[in-house]
DNA sequence: CAGAATCCCCTCCGATACTG
DNA sequence: CAGTATCGGAGGGGATTCTG
């Protein structure tokens, strides 16, 4: 998360510093019911340089949000999936999802990529 | 909002756009139910500036989220409060608080203002 | 009272190049 | 493949001072 703080002013505060990252919700996002490679979120998040792609994941795992796997091998593999922490943080995505594609829709602004509203599953 | 960009990669982005600034989601959140002054929003969040506080608001207020009414009088009288857009966005307020408030439960770290969730009324 | 104006630091973040 | 290293510009945001 960005704040060092053992304190916060609000619990929406505290939420925000941890989902908040320039990419984070997308990170996240695609990796609802995903376990993910690192050249596939490249893939998945094209404007995200690897150096913010990197750092961004770092912050994930440290809040405990996703969980990293190295596999010891060459090439190198490393796979990312949510914990349960970070499944926990679904609901809020979903509701800012809706709220922000209201939002949208009302302004007649479009999203350029094809990420949806992900089906109930895994 | 922060970004310019007509076009998101995300609805999620484009709601974090809006409620993700330093102090938004705390201004939001005590003018739930609440038309406040300039001068009590500076006491209920003390750790903003006067320049900081003027901004957000200026920034919610372009997004459409509050509305700004000016009083002609002498001494300079200005009031806030949410408007229908802005009191669309509480249920995204109120998840981010519950998931936070849990967060910080678990962890055993605290709040420092004395903001509550609060009750349903108006 | 409700801000506007200035100054300035410092972090965020993109571009580019390199590595085990 | 999955990063790391380095540089540098833009702007977020604090402290302070001033004003209608």
């Amino acid at each position: 998360m960005n704040s060092d703080c053992t304190t916060y002013h609000c619990p929406v505060d505290a939420t925000l510093d941890m989902i908040g990252g320039k990419y984070k919700a997308l990170i996240l996002w695609h990796l609802i019911g995903n376990t993910l490679r690192f050249g596939e979120l490249r893939k998945l998040i094209p404007q995200a340089t690897p150096k913010m792609l990197t750092q961004q994941l770092r912050e994930l795992e440290e809040d405990h949000l996703i969980i990293r796997t190295v596999y010891p091998v060459v090439p190198p593999k490393v796979e990312y999936m949510l914990s349960d922490l970070g499944n926990s943080i679904r609901p809020i995505l979903e509701t800012m999802y809706n709220w922000g594609a209201d939002y949208l829709r009302e302004n007649g602004l479009t999203v350029s990529c094809s990420m949806k509203f992900p089906t109930k599953d895994s």
